[in-house]
RNA sequence: GGUCCGUUCGUCUAACGGUUAGGACGCCAGGUUUUCAUCCUGGUAAUAGGGGUUCGAUUCCCCUACGGACUACCA
């Protein structure tokens, strides 16, 4: 069999956004699963919608994820350069080798006209009006002109495109690892442009081109590929190339409501669609991303590769290892999927409360050293592992646990006012006595010697157990109390219940 | 409008002619817990509709409905 080679071919027009992300997964795990090679091109072909930093977001982006490629953009590689725009040398050969042999053709016609002939077909009443066997014979082009004019034209510097000229009543085929075979008959198509008049080359002969020279094996991208695949797979035949196999990808949608999932639903419904977080050069917008947000790249790949495809078990976390093994196209499936933001908290936390404590303590530490702090790592490494299964998102991290590094500066009202009796400062000075005496500060023996004062004083536990909390961390959350004592050790137990005595005490 | 693609619990999905239609997220209830979470147990909830084919259809075929993508000298 040949050699596996898959591309990513995103447009540097803004950042990627998560389809483009599970799109150049599903391209890597397809590549990693069969040995093979997975590439990254940049197709800026369209030099308006050049976008200054979308490219390097995109190497970024992709490096967060663990999607790492094999050739391409910033890495070379046997068929460099990767980037279309220093390409533009290589295009221009083959649509001229088309226009030899008769399968396109030279167009002349201006914007204007080119609408003014859609209005004029509207007005008839044709539903599709579009530059094909039934309009090309009016327009301006080299087969309506002769040869003499179309040479004088071209030599007087006129600006013209390079258009494929589509057969007529031929069925093409093309085959989906997806969706099996899609006919469509050709003279739906229409003579799309295949070289624009700035000297670029649109995506359709681009893509065509570059596969083919950079020998890829499989075309995975998404559906809304499908409806050009019949020009594409046109393409190839004319150019006497055998075509890749395709895979056009299902759609990922967005959560309420239907349609595909865009820039906007994030910002309307409140979750992130960029991998990482971007700035908009020209607005200056910001749009919010998943690493900033706080998810760990593993869990945010995990949530992804599951929307579309399954493994066929009831497995449903995998490493990216355990993913390149799994990973089939014959299990991705054909419809549209929900983004659903619940499911990938569901995974952040589940791979959060899944890390070593050192591994949480790292994050704690960056955490702490942005607003000044710094901790021995071994403390940092107790409260990890008190703190890390109540963590959703990584900044939780710091809503869970400040208290083991600050001492309230405020106790929770309602707490203070449920809790608070007459009779509190007086049991909160036997507190003090009570861990004074104690040798023993462990989690363990803290927590059995309290009850057993609790019960032998004749307090209430829950009473003791709740005033104790807020003292310590200034309201009602957190860990058991005795591991917070114990971590937070006898002299700072100590002195946050002096602190609370002097303060809560009227 | 036209072309193409699609349709199983609210959501992600399994079941590739025979299952009490399974799992996960969410939600609800109970348990654990001194708080809040976690965690554990249980529950809720689906084959879009109509025709065929078949001994038997979620599964195969057709129609309808609904949804989506595409319809540029953008990718």
């Amino acid at each position: 069999m040949k050699e596996v080679r898959v591309r990513f071919a995103p447009s540097p027009t803004g950042p990627l956004h998560i389809g483009g992300v599970r799109t150049a997964l599903y391209n890597y795990l397809f590549a990693r699963r069969h040995n093979g090679k997975f590439l990254l091109r940049i197709e800026d072909t369209d030099q308006a919608r050049f976008v200054p930093g979308a490219e390097e977001y995109i190497i970024e982006a992709l490096n967060w994820c663990g999607i790492h490629y094999d050739e391409g953009v910033g890495k070379d590689g046997p068929h460099a350069p990767y980037r279309q725009s220093e390409r533009q040398e290589i295009y221009k050969q083959y649509a001229d080798q088309l226009i030899a042999e008769g399968k396109a053709y030279y167009a002349f016609d201006t914007p204007e006209e080119l609408e003014q002939m859609r209005e004029r077909l509207k007005a008839k009443g044709v539903a599709t009006p579009q530059y094909d066997a039934f309009t090309r014979g009016e327009m301006l082009n080299s087969l309506t002109l002769n040869a003499a004019e179309t040479q004088q034209r071209l030599d007087s510097g006129e600006s013209y495109v390079i258009r494929i000229l589509i057969p007529e009543n031929e069925e093409v085929v093309v085959n989906d690892l997806i969706r099996g075979e899609v006919l469509v008959d050709s003279s739906r198509l229409d003579d799309k442009v295949l070289f624009k008049s700035d000297g670029m080359p649109t995506y359709h002969l681009a893509n065509i081109v570059d596969d083919h020279l950079m020998e890829i094996s499989h075309v995975i991208r998404g559906e809304e590929w499908l409806p050009s695949a019949p020009l594409h797979v046109l393409l190839y035949k004319y150019l006497g190339w055998e075509p890749p196999l395709f895979a056009h990808l299902p759609l990922l949608l967005k959560p309420d409501g239907n349609g595909k999932l865009s820039k906007r639903d994030g910002d309307r419904l409140g979750f992130p669609v960029f991998p990482l977080q971007w700035a908009d050069p020209k607005t200056g917008e910001v749009s919010s991303g998943y690493r900033e947000s706080g998810y760990l790249p593993d869990a945010f790949v995990n949530m992804l590769a599951l929307l579309g495809w399954n493994p066929g078990t009831e497995q449903e976390v995998f490493s990216m290892d355990e993913l390149v093994e799994t990973f089939s196209l014959e299990r991705v499936g054909k419809s549209g999927s929900k983004f659903d933001p619940e499911k990938a908290k569901w995974f952040n936390h589940h791979y959060l409360s899944q890390l070593a404590d050192e591994e949480v303590a790292g994050l704690l530490k960056k955490i702490l050293a942005e607003i000044g702090l710094s901790f021995e790592m071994s403390f940092l490494i107790n409260v990890a592992g008190l703190v890390k299964e109540r963590v959703v998102l990584i900044p939780d991290l710091w809503e869970q646990s400040h208290f083991f590094f600050v001492a309230p500066e405020s106790y929770d009202e309602k707490v203070r006012q449920k809790f608070w009796k007459p009779e509190t400062p007086a049991m909160l000075n036997d507190l003090i006595a009570f861990f004074e005496k104690q040798t023993d500060f462990s989690s363990e023996n803290l927590d059995g010697s309290l009850k057993a004062w609790i019960q032998s004083k004749g307090f209430g536990m829950g009473q003791v157990m709740n005033t104790l909390r807020l003292v310590l961390v200034g309201g009602s959350f957190g860990p058991g109390v005795a591991a917070i004592a114990s971590t937070l050790g006898k002299k700072e137990v100590i002195a946050r219940l002096q602190n609370a005595l002097s303060r809560l005490v009227e």
